[in-house]
DNA sequence: ATTAGACATCGACGATTATCGATATCTTGA
DNA sequence: TCAAGATATCGATAATCGTCGATGTCTAAT
């Protein structure tokens, strides 16, 4: 550890003796695999326009959205939402549903309660 | 709304007629700022290595981490962790307090309580 | 069959990011 | 004053990302 005190001429605890650099346990942390896919998750709310996606999708919530609802109040062109709707749909996070021509997306039920649920929960 | 059933000769509903593109209603929506911001803070979360930085103070919350501990069980160079630390600083989810020669870091109480209640919170 | 329209995919481009070596800053003990 | 060490900053590089025009695919109605 830092116990480098069995030297004779100076016992006494200098600042620098405070332990620094404890040796984490390692098995109270989030392992790499874990935290790859974690961090997948929070990277798909990590776009402001995704997160506009969700809160017009949320707040639609009784009925459902379709992509063509989305470019207008985003200012963005089609192949970008559809873009961003893959990364919320990828990440667990938006069900699609294709219904004759358009396309519908909801919040998958339970996916962002998840997600915030790592955030309060004693790290893993 | 969708009402263009005047036709005569066809006064059954297409699938097609099902309304879609309903208009969002603005006021209930997360606007382009509040969203950048959001956006910003769940993006320090959307690297494995910051959130296994996160983990790793999490743990050990009792003694304070410093800088130190991390390179060698994160597999990074000081310089990677430095630059880790300071977004997990300036998104205002760890707090650094430097003492002596070392910096410690510490959760900001509330921070990773208070993202993950704009997960469960209905939207805006 | 053909057309029109909604949506997805592709390819490109500029911008941002993660990483690290080199170096600077700052603190402490000699 | 100096040297050692912990940490921050700088500069470069490869990789990833957001955006969009062009194009492909699929569906429904003619």
């Amino acid at each position: 550890m830092s116990a480098n005190a069995v030297n004779s001429t100076e016992l006494e605890a200098d600042i620098l003796d405070t332990p620094c650099c404890v040796a984490t346990q390692g098995d109270n942390v989030l392992q790499a695999e874990e935290a790859e896919q974690l961090a997948a998750r929070f990277k798909a709310l990590s776009d402001p326009n995704r997160l506009r996606i969700l809160s017009i999708v949320a707040a639609n919530d009784s009925e459902e959205t379709c992509v063509c609802d989305l470019p207008e109040p985003l200012g963005l062109k089609q192949p970008t939402v559809s873009h961003h709707l893959k990364i919320l749909v990828d990440a667990g996070i938006l069900h699609r549903e294709k219904r004759g021509v358009w396309a519908y997306f909801s919040l998958v039920p339970g996916a962002l309660e998840s997600l915030s649920s790592t955030l309060v929960t004693p790290k893993k």
